[in-house]
DNA sequence: AAGATCGTACAGAAAAAACTGTACAAACAA
DNA sequence: TTGTTTGTACAGTTTTTTCTGTACGATCTT
């Protein structure tokens, strides 16, 4: 991961112990973002790492394949956990962890709840004017309307917690997020 | 689903069509709760149910067994995304789809981001505790000195992020997020 | 130009997850 | 009590996902 020059074998094995606590834990909980484990611990890894990192190096460090390294941090450039470093005449291409985890949140629930809204928004309301079209249409049956009003309820409902939630994605792209809660313990 | 008594061919097919659109958009959607598209399609069903189903009823209807039925609501029970109904003297369990999905929707978040948030920062802390210590008994090596303090600076970030991540989520818990972002359109 | 090295596409192997059918304990009915 | 019925545990099967090794185009070196 880096060079421990000129330190005991004890305290390269205490930071190692603590770093491998921490790199274990984000890899655990790192489902959250729809990642693996193992991409999640390659993260980790790259946070903790002091100089940026090629594929081969994650490998041997990983004990994986190069291959998983490149759709690893592929997966993770996608997500913006991890930036390309350019580093003049470099035969590599090297890695870094993107170190603002607030950005990241913000980012990845920006991009896949928005996603989720759209697709859902857009079914939600071609279903409702096909019910309305119907209802209008209609106008008799008692037991149809019912089921009509019922459905088109559910379906308002939904729409307007859509809404609200679009407008919440709103405040994480554009950081107004953080005047609504402070980076900093107010 | 439901009974649809009286009701003629054509507008029996109209209605499933538009139900069928909106729970097939939400089972693929579901994936952000980290549930299965078959558990996003059920829930979607019990969405439109008019009544609460058993799991005979919803295994029917799903075409798939009635163990899948069994341990996909219970999934969602534990996301609070389906509630058990009471019946006086009923022989099988009923379940309904909770309907709020704003509750829906703060509740997983809560629940999860908390759980992550938890677990992260014992890790953090522990290593951070770790290496402070070693930080203490050590003071001479520069090099050492230097990776410490490049570590405990990645942890403090971290942490100081988490603080922010466990202060939106009591935003999520306590309901004050909906002052912050209104449910009704400002 | 040839030769070397890098990243990734792709096919197949290994591992994990979802799903099913059977079996059985618990709760109810007669 | 005995006989049903219901929900779920569990083992086995199917499907999906993850991971690996090989092959190859692109890029750099000489």
């Amino acid at each position: 991961m880096q060079p421990f020059d000129g330190l005991s074998e004890q305290h390269i094995g205490k930071i190692l112990k603590a770093r491998k606590r921490v790199i274990e834990a984000i890899g655990k909980n790192m489902d959250l973002y729809g990642i693996t484990q193992s991409v999640g611990h390659l993260y980790g890894m790259l946070f903790f790492s002091e100089k940026p990192m090629t594929l081969d190096e994650m490998g041997k460090e990983m004990e994986m394949s190069k291959t998983s390294m490149s759709t690893g941090v592929r997966m993770l450039l996608d997500l913006k956990m991890v930036n390309k470093v350019w580093e003049k005449g470099a035969r590599k291409d090297l890695y870094e962890a993107e170190a603002d985890w607030h950005q990241t949140f913000t980012d990845y629930f920006g991009i896949e709840w928005r996603k989720a809204v759209e697709a859902n928004v857009i079914a939600l309301k071609r279903s409702a004017a096909e019910l309305r079209q119907l209802q209008e249409t209609e106008e008799g049956e008692g037991e149809l309307r019912e089921i009509l009003s019922r459905d088109l309820e559910k379906i308002d409902g939904a729409l307007s917690y859509y809404e609200w939630l679009d407008r919440l994605i709103d405040t994480l792209d554009s950081g107004k997020i953080y005047e609504l809660v402070p980076k900093e313990k107010p």
